[in-house]
DNA sequence: CTGAAAGCGCTTACAG
DNA sequence: CTGAAAGCGCTTACAG
């Protein structure tokens, strides 16, 4: 017997490969070679006519699908980028989600969606594992995050849009709007209209830390002007409706001396009114009521609801436009973009 | 001169390839063999303490983020999951997407989201896109799509789980609640309360074909029962309660002869509840309200509104639950399971 | 316009 | 417990 015949001897198939149609599959049914084939999918005007259509129906026939992890592996290229968000059960970050996926859609990218639950750490794994696929570049929301998470984008060498708030350090790019100036121009509206005993109603305080940006820039607008006074109510996490419905009434009782409260958002501050309405508590009346966001039903309960409206779709489409520029090799004309916001006074207030 | 020379000249490196820290540069550092470093991250109980202990301490001073691609196209194992949804700003699909998300992260996979607008020829392209990432398996919403879809899902020969809607034929696994039925139960109720002009109002119902199940369970009903009349109403896509809001006033006007109103979902019958309270329309006295979908919000109106809810996070867990017993090779107890609902009767009816 | 060779960064058997 | 060889399915230069 031959001793060398057992290294002779054709190898099993992998365990567990699945036997998917191949692109050298295609080449040999149409007779030509797999580069060809490639060439034909990828950039068709470089290869002649009679080729292309017999290769396309090949395709057809076969049903061939590329297997995009080689052809990304091949050309160091992937078209999938990640966005890294808190949170999905939030409208806020839905719309600027909807923005970016238009945008890079309309590019030919595709969206790998990662939500942390406000949790850094989680934030942080996310990123790792994400940066492990090869994107172009990331998307993320807000401008804090874990040392390592910072450090492992930096060193990622791609472009990275932190989306959301506007604030000075970014690690690239940034985009987004000032929470702190919110909570300033809601603090003076509420003293304008003569409030003089402001709550901030709010959920998570520790982890949303832009709620906290805008209780901190009414809080000090606050102390700046005097006369009034400010505090802070934290409600266990639950439906943004419910929450504010149940915060009216035990805030109220807390400190009959409240006059006027800002929610951590609109949700909340729509469960209010419509608590007031069931109880007969008049708004604005015995207590003014403020939300954050500008949905489109905070203009639809009685009476309509004093907000700030923020461009979100707005943020996700800049955000990804900015980042698909670099990409594509053109710096984006501003590295940093305070998209900005709006005060909806209504009736509430 | 040798002419051979140009061709031992050694190549340049591929053009914009990003130089990562790679495998083989944890090995060369830590003195062992590539192969030893992917045990030692991936099977770790298989290397000794000693060696694992010094790889991983090359690992975290390089900064080594391993290649996904690499690893995937070697293994033929991603644990990428696709979930084709046809919208986000729907919160539906958000809390069906939340269970899923949970399910699969806590078996080590990650979610890879594509929204298709409610477009058959979208779907069909993510469908294909995303198999191309050679997925364990794919979850997607609904039961009906174009043929292609259905023969390249088949075709993939993975797991696929349908979720959303219960019917008699899927593709492979099916997770959901039937419409019709939801919308027959919904008219027992509003009969049963004497209601005998019955409006159905929904948007977008040539795509949103579950809502117009709901729509035709409810007219079937009520031609059995006779006695009553139905009628459609469609709207102008929009945000659901400004929808419901205009809705109210023109239905009425339209067709004064209508004394109930069945909602496509709850944030619409929102809308016309808070478009009642501001005009004086008594609600159940001149129209009776319904929604449908059971979220938070619709205990909290004036009336509480009647709605049948849906238990879309247990949808996601369910569909995730099916697929990973699938992919880890043991088939679920049950190929296709019925949710069901609940009828929330309030006094909006 | 078309193709043969090499390589992307991993993992899988197989062998010690 | 550790390693040398082969291969996953593509694409990139290079050469005709």
């Amino acid at each position: 017997m031959d001793p060398s015949s057992a290294s002779l001897r054709p190898r099993e198939p992998r365990r567990g490969r699945r036997t998917a149609v191949t692109l050298s599959d295609v080449a040999a049914a149409a007779g030509v070679s797999p580069i060809t084939v490639s060439r034909a999918l990828n950039t068709p005007e470089t290869v002649s006519e009679v080729l292309r259509g017999r290769i396309n129906a090949t395709v057809e026939a076969l049903g061939y699908v590329p297997n995009r992890m080689a052809g990304a592996l091949a050309s160091a290229k992937t078209r999938v980028i990640p966005v890294i968000v808190p949170s999905l059960s939030n409208v806020v970050f839905v719309e600027v989600i909807e923005g970016i996926q238009e945008t890079i859609e309309a590019a030919g990218y595709q969206m790998l969606l990662g939500s942390t639950d406000y949790d850094l750490d989680r934030e942080a794994a996310l990123a790792s594992t994400l940066l492990g696929w090869a994107p172009p570049g990331v998307l993320l929301a807000g401008l804090r995050h874990l040392p390592r998470t910072a450090t492992l984008l930096k060193n990622a060498d791609v472009p990275v849009v932190e989306f959301m708030e506007y604030g000075a350090r970014c690690i690239d790019m940034n985009v987004g709007l000032s929470h702190v100036r919110a909570g300033a121009v809601m603090a003076a509206h509420l003293l304008e209209r003569g409030y003089r005993r402001i709550g901030f109603v709010g959920t998570r305080m520790r982890d949303d830390y832009r709620a906290r940006q805008r209780y901190e820039g009414m809080r000090r607008h606050i102390a700046e002007v005097g006369g009034a006074s400010d505090i802070l109510f934290e409600y266990p996490w639950g439906p943004g409706q419910e929450v504010g419905w149940h915060a009216l009434a035990d805030v109220l009782a807390a400190d009959p001396q409240v006059d006027a409260l800002f929610f951590a958002n609109d949700e909340m501050a729509v469960g209010a009114v419509l608590r007031a309405q069931r109880d007969g508590i008049a708004v604005p009346g015995r207590v003014a009521v403020a939300g954050f966001n500008g949905l489109p039903m905070s203009a639809l309960v009685t009476p309509a609801l004093t907000t700030i409206t923020s461009p979100r779709k707005e943020i996700g489409k800049q955000a990804a436009t900015m980042l698909l520029s670099r990409i594509n090799g053109t710096p984006p004309v501003q590295r940093r973009i305070d998209v900005g916001f709006v005060l909806e006074a209504r009736s509430s207030t």
